[in-house]
DNA sequence: TTGTAAGCGTTATCAG
DNA sequence: CTGATAACGCTTACAA
């Protein structure tokens, strides 16, 4: 456990001069810089970071906060940011499954002093606000935020894009009477999936039936369960998006032991492209989202939110997605493997300053501030 | 960004009692206690966490390496991990996909003054000589480690134990002549699920024939090319046990292309049970692996030894497998889902201080030694 | 029960 | 180009 004293001293120089062969500094004669690396060899000398850190406020490490850890979806994202952190020398500090709102803000605050900026992945209402609180401890980009937060640097999917372009596939094969199994309204992406469905049938001057749309929880066990209401409607539709695709491989499982050919008594999509959704039979007709992307993209507005610490703006970035056609749709075009590919878009959003970030007077105050165990 | 001085400020008391409610230290007055945390709340303090284990040498923070985020696989340790590690209140530090030994060694060397004790995956053998050398700067726990390293603390999977259950179960459904698709020899679950096969056909009398051994890389495309050198064996085995499930799928639909039925004229078998392997058709047989609990194990290693620091004694820990049968076997017992659970096992090793870590004598000087870019 | 002060291992500002 | 030395924000003897 050599310090930077014990080099110093093996060396015959100040710790000063030990200090500036470390960071590189060119004023340093090649005689110093020679024996200081020698003496670091000799003592296997590594610098302690936190010393550093105290020091220099920089940590060269982000914190990641995530609601949950399961999943090639999450998987993906975390590989994205991994990728791309360590092309800037930089590691990351996860922090996910959060029981409360609480506990997570006590992972935050375990961060204070050890990173750089926040990356964090708030897909429900409760979350942002949570996230909303740790501002101006560090700086903060949102990965898939619920809703449009307006002051945050935020990379999303593009959600409602995605939707309408598989929805509006669906309606160009054929399909006038079209289904839709939602997700949780109190998530953001099945939300704007809805949103995405709507447009699609707005564009196409079908007009919206309510009935149609059937909320689900986005789990395989919840598409199974509501396939019964998908077939109870009347006059029943003729296709069925579902809002991810664990949910319509329920209902696909549920439409075979019902003896309902898919595609061609239901035509059904999905949402995602997970891992399974090439397997199984039919093979399914799904958008693309890809999560290690958004990784990505998220790390690299960190790295530059942190490179320009005095700009105050703030940018939303969407990922594209993709419409993956597959035999569950039943569509000819089965040779046109992904159709279209919505763009990628960059929009400035109002500046943080311009509109109080935590309206609610001394919400800060409602948990103890710096407590931790 | 208040620091511990303005609380005392705001508060009326040194910096010291304010460190103590912190603490909570029970040496302080209900009146003081008082007074600080209001002060703390007022002001939104957050303790510096560097500064902290800069002083106290503790971080609540471990350390993950490792070599590829990739896959289900991967996603599941580091959830175990993380659930694991949070029960704790330890927060983890993740760094993977080091493209050779240097930039691992610099990832460690970052991790330097900032965790509590490495939790490593080194399944190459260049890996392990690179981990070896991080010894001493904090401890460390070997995580599916190559081969079975005495000194170190480890958790693997039970690989061989696996491996010999199912070949076995292959034996006692019929099968004389089995193949095997092995991993690449440089791999430890590759060199130890071959000795379970070895095993299980020793046990049962049967003499291994090498020429029945054939050398994939893992990977699905493997398993399809490998095919047609299983089809060319003669006389042709009836059952082919690939070393993982990935193989077995490339395998199975280069038999499927070659309309050679699985099971009724060859039987396949995996090993790791992914998510695909009970989704593919025919469902695969295979081994299951409990990623989740290798990470929880690790973890729980890694506590156990950060709390008692003198405690120079490894331990060597196998995490269970489980025999999955499915229909890709052939085997009638198709009702029993899981037939044979390995058991669970601890055994201590040599203690670290009988053998040196690293016999190379100057294997530390090869590499600059407090080099980070 | 409380305060003073000495570090923890660095970086960075000065003089020299 | 080099060396003292003062921070960085906190914990913890030691004294009071």
């Amino acid at each position: 456990m050599a310090t930077i004293r014990d080099v110093a001293r093996e060396a015959g120089v100040s710790i000063a001069t030990v200090s500036r062969v470390i960071n590189h500094s060119p004023r340093v004669s090649d005689e110093a810089r020679r024996r200081v690396e020698a003496a670091a060899k000799l003592l296997d000398y590594w610098p302690n970071s936190a010393a550093r850190s105290l020091h220099t406020r920089r940590h060269n490490l982000l914190g990641i906060l995530l609601p949950d850890l399961h999943g090639g979806f999450f998987s993906e994202i975390i590989r994205g940011i991994d990728e791309e952190a360590r092309r800037a020398h930089f590691q990351i500090l996860i922090s996910s499954s959060h029981a409360n709102s609480l506990a997570m803000l006590a992972a935050v605050r375990a961060m204070r002093g050890r990173i750089d900026c926040l990356i964090a992945m708030a897909p429900e209402r409760e979350s942002m606000e949570t996230v909303t609180r740790t501002d101006h401890r560090f700086p903060v980009v949102l990965l898939n935020p619920f809703g449009n937060p307006s002051g945050f640097n935020s990379v999303a999917i593009s959600n409602r894009e995605g939707a309408r372009a598989l929805v509006s596939h669906l309606i160009e094969t054929g399909h006038q009477r079209i289904a839709m199994l939602s997700g949780p309204q109190t998530n953001g992406d099945a939300s704007e999936r809805l949103e995405g469905y709507r447009d699609a049938l707005n564009l196409a001057g079908i007009h919206p039936d309510p009935a149609l749309v059937i909320v689900g929880d986005f789990r395989e066990d919840s598409g199974y369960q509501l396939a019964e209401r998908v077939l109870d409607l009347d006059p029943r539709p003729t296709a069925v998006f579902a809002a991810n695709d664990q949910m319509a491989i329920g209902l696909v499982s549920a439409l075979r032991e019902a003896e309902i050919a898919v595609p061609e008594s239901i035509a059904v999509a999905g949402f995602d492209d997970t891992m399974i959704a090439g397997y199984i039979s039919p093979p399914l007709t799904t958008v693309r989202v890809d999560p290690h992307a958004l990784g990505r993209a998220a790390v690299a507005m960190a790295l530059k939110v942190i490179s320009n610490p005095n700009d105050l703006s703030t940018t939303r970035e969407l990922v594209p997605t993709t419409l993956v056609v597959r035999r569950s749709c039943g569509c000819s075009t089965n040779s046109a493997h992904q159709v279209r590919v919505s763009r990628r878009t960059r929009q400035p959003v109002s500046n943080s300053s311009s509109e109080p970030v935590n309206p609610a007077p001394g919400a800060g105050f409602e948990t103890a501030s710096w407590e931790e165990k």
